[in-house]
DNA sequence: TTAACAGTTGAACAACCGTTCAACCAACAG
DNA sequence: CTGTTGGTTGAACGGTTGTTCAACTGTTAA
């Protein structure tokens, strides 16, 4: 019953291939990077928030066009930037009484068009 | 008092930019993408699935091999799993007693490329 | 058959997350 | 100054989500 390590499947107790999960875990970046991605791609997880970025993206908008856009309260859209600004995903500056948010990068189109790619098969 | 849509803010209740809200309306997808699109993202919102995911990006395994990487029992990464075949993003054959998951295809491995982009800053 | 292992599933519990509400600050008009 | 509007913030509530646990199916070996 010895085991040398095959492609086949043979998962039995204290004897998993080792080879296999070597190289798996040595294919997975540090937990640090693992939690980092994660809370970024959390950020997307939400419909509000795609819509605040899909607006955004087509142009620059105070709080409350975004809120009037989206149909929220200014005080849950203004959460959600919170969020988005602390991930680097939006700026903002400060025009008379209003505050002008817009997209930070780049990044933010190319990853939601890959998306939509992979829906839409 | 008239307002003429200027580049400037001015959110002055019932009296919100209008023609900017429109144009803003028009480039956010219907609901159902937008809702689509979250549950998409949102599979790539946790540490764990991110975790199998890369291990799977090297090679396929096994349920048991999968949980030995992770560091988490099968049941666990069985409830995982399931996520992550019903959003066609994982792909699955039995051989024998076991069940050999490996990546979809290869939007996966984009879109994770392009997060770790934007994470370096 | 029986035993052992790979994997799935549903319920339950705890932790997390998004919205609401109320209070608050800042800027402008009168 | 006062009042109003744009925006932020913290607490609280309800819904979602990930893990654990136990029970279960299916396959292999004895």
């Amino acid at each position: 019953m010895k085991n040398s390590s095959l492609a086949l499947p043979e998962c039995e107790e204290h004897e998993i291939h080792p080879r296999e999960i070597e190289k798996a875990r040595a294919s997975i970046p540090s937990s640090d990077i693992l939690y980092n991605l994660s809370d970024f791609f959390k950020l997307f997880g939400d419909s509000t928030r795609l819509g605040i970025l899909f607006a955004l993206n087509a142009s620059p908008l105070c709080v409350c066009d975004i809120a009037a856009t989206v149909g929220m309260t200014k005080s849950a859209v203004s959460h959600q930037l919170k969020a988005l600004r602390q991930s680097d995903l939006v700026r903002y500056k400060k025009v008379g009484k209003n505050v002008i948010y817009s997209l930070a990068d780049s990044h933010v189109k190319d990853i939601i068009d890959i998306a939509l790619e992979h829906i839409n098969e």
